[in-house]
Order: structure tokens, then sequence, then C-alpha cells
DNA sequence: TGTTCAATGTCGCAA
DNA sequence: TTGCGACGTTGAACA
């Protein structure tokens, strides 16, 4: 990631046309090739951007330009639109360069692994007498996300997904599988928590016996102490 | 602008819960507070961020924190909403403050003068026989956008829109009642013309003797000389 | 100031 | 790949 503190002005042709003005910016220039121009203020969208796939081409100001102060022009072209940033640097104040690394990402995570919280905090969800063994109960093969006794003295795994598809179901199976293999657990039943439960998957899960469980976020967010929502 | 390269994980809680775990970031703190968190790829969007008005505070981490390695917190909060972001930052790789001052802004100039400029370009589109008289006609209430001449003798007045809402046509109407008291001009037929005319202003429009013109932005621009592009 | 509607929307999933 | 819907939508025009 490149950062550069410029006086510049940026020429947008693409679906429209746009100029901005000679103004001190910051240019960024990201691994992939994208390009945004961030002015001091307003919202996290830039001024001005270029998204990738795109090319960044620099080179000298042709004569007209030279005139004007300028001391060199970035061309920034979509690979596949032809959209086409062109920016006009008067005088560099700052320039870096970073190394990141790739992003482990999965932003937006948080609703599952809030799912699972809440549901271990409220685990009567999943029925009258049930208590909670543990979350993140670990197997060879991964951990079961909610491990519960039920009224019964039985076992219950519980899978949650924000939407539950089929692969979930299968998920839960193998889990079953080799739960069901330990003598201290068996007999393990399955549980499939979801916000939303795909048909085909309910069918599945049904037709190997997991019951299905819909989960309302919103319910079970209302209820959870709102001091504890950083978890 | 603070510009700050750091090892973090970040955590917000506000119309959704989430959660970005540790990795090298950009911290984007924008002179009015605002906080980005850029990853060096994806689009413009950033990866979490919190927009004005909110306020920055830097705090020691607690005891939990610090044995993660955490060296500071910063907790960025909404002004209005209470919104909440937190950055756990382990390590600081580059920290920077510039001084951009205000932005000139007026970004997106471009559509309706550039429509404006294309049709008087490419003034046939008016009709077979059409003359471009002059763009940005001037009267005692405002200029006309463009004002021509037909192939019978008579004058047009255009006025062009981005979206062509009821105002426009009203708007053309005060031109068109004024431009035809001129009797070096009458009869004056008027021409409202739009990327896109809302269907009320079609029907009032045609009501009232306006033709009504659907502009095609890309197809204008295709005819367009590439180099004129900058006007 | 609130409401409506476009956007260089972006993003993510389903068909 | 394409289409459709939601978004921490954002942003601007209009009432």
């Amino acid at each position: 990631m490149r950062l550069v503190i410029a006086q510049c002005s940026v020429d947008y042709t693409g679906r429209l046309t746009a100029h901005l003005p000679l103004a001190t910016r910051l240019l960024l220039v990201k691994a992939d090739g994208s390009v945004l121009v961030h002015s001091d203020g307003g919202s996290y969208k830039p001024l001005n951007w270029m998204s990738p796939p795109c090319t960044l081409r620099t080179s000298p100001p042709d004569e007209a330009r030279a005139e004007a102060g300028v001391v060199e022009v970035w061309t920034v072209q979509h690979t596949k639109t032809g959209d086409q940033l062109e920016v006009s640097i008067h005088e560099v104040l700052h320039d870096s360069n970073h190394e990141l690394g790739v992003d482990p990402g999965l932003v937006k995570d948080g609703v599952e692994a809030h799912l699972q919280k809440l549901l271990a905090e409220q685990i009567e969800h999943l029925g009258p007498g049930h208590v909670l063994v543990r979350r993140e109960y670990p197997t060879a093969i991964g951990p079961v996300d909610i491990l519960a006794k039920d009224g019964s003295g039985g076992t219950v795994a519980v899978e949650i997904k924000r939407r539950g598809d089929i692969d979930g179901v299968e998920q839960l199976t193998r889990y079953l599988e080799l739960l069901n293999r330990d003598p201290l657990l068996a007999p393990v039943t399955g549980v499939f928590a979801a916000q939303e439960i795909k048909p085909q998957a309910k069918v599945l899960a049904t037709d190997r016996g997991i019951r299905c469980l819909t989960l309302d976020y919103d319910a079970l967010r209302g209820v959870d102490d709102v001091d504890s929502r950083l978890f």
C-alpha cells in the first residue's frame, strides 16, 4: 500500500465525467492497483477512485501541463470498462510504501459467533430442561458449536449457522457420528440452528433425525444484556 | 489527516456487530474525527469505519488486553447514534500527520453540462434540418440551455436535465412564454430533453405541446471526439 | 430539517 | 456468468 499526500487535480471519465480542482489530498494506491483519492473530511467514500482490476501508469506531464505546474501525471485505467482516472500531481508532500499482507478479511463475522454466544446464554431455547455443557466443544474433526444436555440426560450437539444450508447439515452429521462413538456422551442428538434454514437443508436434517431450530437474532439480542455486546 | 499503519484488531457495535481479526491495516483519521480502516485490497469501501460526527479517544489497554499484546486502544464513538468502533493496536508501523486544508470539492460536475455540449454538437438529434443558434441563450429569467432553428424557420428552445421532472417542464414553459413574446423568434416550440423523463413530466409536457426527447448519454458520447472529453 | 430517490453505488448469494 | 436484493448503504435534491 502506497500513501501519497500531494497537491493534485483529478479527472475521471467513465460512466460520468468529473473533475476535482487543485488541492492537497491523500492518494492511496492499494496492492491490487486500485486508487482512492481522499480529502480530509466527508464520509468513507473517496472523492474519486478507481476500483480493481485496473492499472496505474505514471508519466511526465506534457508541455502544457508542465507549464501549469504539473510534475507528474498518474493515469489509472480500468482493465475491463476503460474508465479512466487521471491525477495531475503538482507537489508531493509525503510518499511512503507499506507491506500489509493479505487481510484475514471475513469482516462482518460477528453474527454467527454472536448467535452462538446468545444461544449458549439462553440455552432454554433448545427446549425445557436443557443445560449447557460448553461452547466450542473440541473434537478430532473440529469444535462443535454448542454441546448441551437435555432433560433426560441425553447429549445434544448444536451446529449454528447464519444461513442454514446443506453443508451445515453434513457438518453436523459428521460430528454426531463421531460423538456417538463416545460411550460417555451417547446417545447424542443433533440440533441445526440458523437464522434461516433452507428447505432442502430442513428436509435432509429431518431425514437424519436432526432437529431444526430457527433463531430470531433480534429476539435473542433483545434479551441480551446491553453491556455484554463486546464478546 | 493522520495516517497510521498498524497491526490491529477491530470491533464494531452498532446496527450490526462485526469483528476484524488481528492484521496489519491502514487507520485513517480525518480532520472531522472520522476513522477509516483499510486493508490492502478490495474496493473503496473500508473494512470498517466511523462516520462523523464522532469522537476518538485513545487509552491504555486493560490488563487482559495488555496480556494479549495490545499497546493502545482507540475508541471511536458516534455522537448521535452511539455506534462504537474499537481498535486494539498491537504494533504501530507508521504514524504521520498531514495538513490538507478544506477541499474545494464540487466533485461530479459534468453530466448536465456535458449533455448540453454533446446535444449542441449533435443538434441533428432534435430532428432533420435543425441548426444551432447558441447554447445558454440569455433571457430575463435565466439562460435557455439550447436555442435552435428547425427546418421551417421556427425557433426551438431546449431544456436539458439529467432527470426530467415536472419542475423542468415548468421552467421550460416559462421560457417559452417569454420567448414567444419576441416577434423575431416566435413561434418558439419547446423540447424537453433528459436522460430519463418521469411519466408525469412527459404527460405535462405533451399536454403543453412540448416535445420530449430522451437522451442516450453513452450514444451521444460515443460519437463525441475522444480528445474533447476535458471541457 | 425530514423525506425521497439516484448511485462511477457496493456486496453477496442464488440460479 | 448473470440477476436480484440488502446495505452500518451514502449523497443530493426537494418539500
